[in-house]
DNA sequence: ATGGATGCAAACCATTTGCAGTGTA
DNA sequence: TACACTGCAAATGGTTTGCATCCAT
């Protein structure tokens, strides 16, 4: 399974356009990793594109793709299947509920809505698979974040 | 920021008569490390469980911790923040979208819905922060893992 | 030509595991 | 008492980093 090409070559353009106007330079390798991620419905980690590139670069290495997705990451080219985590958290509140993360510090708040609850599950989500549970997730600025971000602004 | 008194309590005893259920021993550690979660709407590491539990029960070690929480977690008294993953997934699909994630072998799938994408904050979660995307998590059995466990149960 | 990008190897760090001693049921 | 549980220390494995070399601009 993979992306249609129109889409694909979408994304190529876009990876290129947004690359040459920050100033980075389009190189093979870079170019290559791009378009297996770009490529892929599967949401792969970095060593599964790393061996999906290896095939067609075979000197690729593995922190090469690490870098390259980052800088993506940084460009706003790609995102993570779910927020960032250092390292894994836990939640005693096993009951139905929704999560507000903040995405510069991390800040992870649990939240009720019985509005959010009753969601029904879309088709195309029923096709995958028999779902279990549906949770929303909220990525912002929470509000300590926002507050130092916009003192930091009026301070430039 | 904390649980409230009696929803602390309520989990506490859930947690006894669970385990007790299950057979397995109650120990000072692992109390000491239930009630930690368990008093906590931060979601925290198995890190910050540890030394949160050190302060009272200063003997504990960190693989305690890991391991008593991932045994709450095979009992259903506990969860994880998102669902497991055992390496950083990247996602090239930056449009709005949502995901349905197999809880049995971590397949991951985009699927677009126009009703969700268009999703109202709840105001419970605005009082958290700056709301900047919302998408939706629906967790279940991917149809190939469905199909597999419902062999296996036939076999039995 | 030249500064950013790459590949290699080593470092890092969160998490897991083997084992011998300990404490709950 | 017996067996599950714990603490220690070492192993594991994903991710990051320092550095010398290379190549896109």
């Amino acid at each position: 399974m993979s992306v249609d090409e129109a889409e694909l070559e979408r994304r190529m353009a876009r990876y290129v356009e947004v690359s040459r106007r920050a100033g980075l330079k389009l190189t093979h390798q870079r170019l290559e990793i791009f378009r297996e991620l770009a490529a892929s419905v599967e949401h792969p980690d970095a060593e599964t594109v790393y061996q999906g590139v290896r095939r067609r670069v075979p000197t690729v290495s593995l922190d090469t793709v690490y870098r390259t997705l980052w800088r993506m990451h940084d460009l706003g080219l790609i995102t993570t299947l779910f927020p960032r985590q250092d390292s894994l958290r836990f939640d005693a509140n096993v009951g139905q509920h929704h999560h507000f993360v903040c995405t510069a510090c991390g800040l992870a708040r649990d939240f009720e809505s019985e509005e959010l609850d009753s969601l029904a599950v879309p088709d195309e989500a029923s096709e995958l698979g028999q779902a279990q549970s549906a949770q929303v997730i909220i990525k912002g600025l929470c509000a300590n974040c926002a507050t130092a971000r916009s003192a930091n602004q009026a301070r430039e």
